[in-house]
DNA sequence: CCATCCACTAGACCATCGATCCAGTGACTG
DNA sequence: CAGTCACTGGATCGATGGTCTAGTGGATGG
């Protein structure tokens, strides 16, 4: 009785599989070509056999979401607050930019498993740290990390239409043109983290 | 010959018509359920015709977008450089709120000519405030508005599945629920400004 | 050993969408 | 008055998300 498998040992066709195959199929193909059809077509199966496993396709999406998430790091407890923050931006910003499509789906809801995993974290840090509003800050810093992917994803892949354009709008080139953008989005992440520093000492 | 009108008069339909009224569509009913056809019945047309004045329907996003962008107020002059900033921020984020389907189309480039017209109206700003790096400051703050957008209208569509689930994950209630968005967003943009100004002091 | 059950699968099918083809239409031009 | 051209619309195409219906095959229980 005990020794009795739990469930059905069935499983040729499992989520964990269908999400796999669907964040490789974003990566190798983007977001505009992930179709049921095509997704099952890559596990050897029928589309209306995802539906078995999943409601819609954004339950696809989702998964697929905080699949990504799961590569976030999560960081050491460290002497300095700014540490750990720091290492959970940055890991958060590359693992997006790892899946570039995520970027174009960051508009919905994040509360996968991993991904509640990550925020959670990041209150921790700022709560044990003595900020007075936790959740201010920790909204400052993940909109901040949402936009600056959202943007780098953006105008890498209109870089082209970019350059042609250089000529009549400087400064749009200037914005968009020959960034680098890791660095970009450290100094904004300083400015944040001073801020947030300075305002934590004043009190608010 | 020169009181001759340059184009044909024609235009019982125009790109102006289609924009306000896909403005107004998505207003209505979003992202969703915004159609070629729905936007052509609007429009007492057939969806052809749309085409002729459009090319795709990623057009009439782009140009609805920009639309939106059109909304928010140029800041005039002011002694200290951080209040036309704050301005033109919270126009800009006011704007898209406005409009929250806007929020789930920032992923895409925001070259209209009237985004380009705050980009260009934020960087002069930046510039004459001394600023060594107007480029680092501007994604900064662009990036901070757009997410802080982008979370808050997902968290607000989200609100029904957050509250129930509220029990389970106590943080993930307190990060979403019950949320002034509006000193949130005053308070992080506090931040940025704080840092920034610190670190132009300091000469990087 | 066999009937039953159920997790799971597949092909046909539906409504809808973005986009195009093709056949016009009517106001202005020369 | 014939011709042009900006402009319009109905029919249509291929693809998509999702459902209906009819299975299939391995484990279960008697």
């Amino acid at each position: 009785m005990w020794s009795r498998p739990q469930k059905a040992p069935r499983q040729t066709l499992t989520l964990e599989r269908i999400v796999t195959e669907a964040v490789a199929l974003l990566d190798e193909e983007g977001v505009g070509r992930l179709t049921m059809r095509r997704l099952a077509e890559r596990l050897d199966t029928g589309s209306t056999t995802l539906y078995w496993h999943v409601k819609t396709k954004e339950d696809v999406l989702d998964l697929a979401l905080d699949a990504v998430f799961c590569e976030v790091p999560l960081p050491e407890e460290a002497d300095a607050w700014d540490t750990p923050v720091r290492e959970l931006m940055t890991g958060w910003r590359a693992a997006l930019l790892r899946h570039p499509w995520s970027a174009t789906i960051l508009d919905r809801p994040l509360m996968g498993p991993n991904a509640l995993q990550r925020t959670e974290s990041l209150y921790e840090t700022l709560t044990t740290a003595g900020f007075p509003t936790p959740k201010t800050a920790a909204h400052a810093l993940s909109n901040y990390v949402t936009g600056s992917v959202i943007a780098q994803v953006t105008w890498q892949s209109t870089d082209r239409f970019v350059r042609d354009r250089a000529a009549q709008y400087p400064s749009l080139a200037e914005h968009g043109l020959d960034h680098d953008w890791d660095t970009t989005f450290a100094q904004g992440l300083d400015y944040l983290l001073i801020g947030m520093a300075q305002a934590r000492e004043g009190g608010f």
